[in-house]
DNA sequence: TATTATAGTTCCATTATGGAACTTAATTAT
DNA sequence: ATAATTAAGTTCCATAATGGAACTATAATA
């Protein structure tokens, strides 16, 4: 499969891993998040080159993560910052460091900490069921099979490779309905 | 900045990202976590050559995300699995899914849901701050230069791109405190 | 008038990736 | 007994993505 093809795959990480499934753009993300929104500032803090920038930043544009805001109208030149879209892309930042910080840290210890405002301790985010409020697990998540796989599945639409993938879950699904 | 050297950033997004940060290693993990554990099987269901995952799980093992796992003595066939460092990134899939759900859905509705089999209910995963509990978003989080920042600054070994991406965070604490 | 800063673009060499064919070893079908 | 099949790769080659360096444009500053 070629990678332009990869988002056409019924599943919610192959969709976003076809925004940023490359070398830099969730860096160039991260950095606009800590601040850094002036094209020089983020290419000479990430090591980029200019060009590849050029073409990651268009892309963003294009998918409306980010949006250029004019700072300087004599010199016109821009800030890159994020929309709804890619603000709401914190969670996964937040879970990707506190994973980063687990597994991958050197000895001097986590580079940044996240200081809860209301409660003003050094968070570590959980995740937590929307609906009770406890504390998720692996251990205590099943899967289940949505409406769009479900639709898919009906319409006798899904491609061999969702239904390698999804086929497990219905399967798994049929049988604890029957137990 | 070459690729390789990515992961000597003060980041630890950037160390992840140095592992999955490529077309396809994010997804092999999904493949694996949705339980299919065969070469064949991730190799079919993706549509990715089978040099190139030959390569990518190679790197999963090497990075001890993933081991091979006999399952058939005769045939010598391996089922691929992933160590407790590889399923603790499911908290990084679930805010990708939650991402790609909220942002990049067909209009068929999302392709899986979790349910917590403590409550029972379809469960939308939400950050929650580890010490009161409360739900966290951007607007009740600041950061604070952590450990490992602070420790390369004052033994002097921070990298250029590394004072310009934290140089900030750490001014912006020192106005705070002033205040 | 020359130099610097910001934000790019262009050209070319190096790497990464995709597609197809080939390999090996055990299994099943004819 | 021979041929075809399956799982898990490997090898070869063409195409696509990336990195490095040089070049452009515009306004400001020395």
């Amino acid at each position: 499969m070629r990678w332009e093809d990869v988002n056409t795959q019924t599943c919610s990480i192959a969709k976003a891993t076809s925004v940023f499934g490359d070398r830099w753009t969730l860096l160039i993300v991260r950095q606009i998040f800590l601040g850094l929104r002036r094209f020089s500032d983020i290419q000479k803090s990430l090591g980029i080159t200019k060009h590849r920038l050029t073409d990651r930043l268009n892309r963003l544009i294009e998918e409306d993560l980010v949006f250029k805001h004019l700072y300087d109208e004599k010199y016109n030149r821009f800030e890159y910052r994020l929309t709804e879209k890619g603000l709401d892309l914190y969670p996964v930042l937040i879970t990707l460091t506190q994973w980063g910080d687990k597994w991958m840290c050197d000895s001097d210890g986590v580079p940044v900490e996240y200081v809860h405002t209301e409660c003003g301790e050094v968070a570590h985010p959980r995740l937590s069921c929307s609906c009770c409020g406890k504390p998720l697990d692996l251990s205590n998540l099943t899967l289940k099979a949505g409406p769009g796989v479900l639709a898919k599945c009906c319409r006798g639409v899904m491609s061999d490779e969702d239904q390698m993938l999804y086929g497990r879950i219905m399967d798994a699904e049929a049988k604890a309905d029957k137990q």
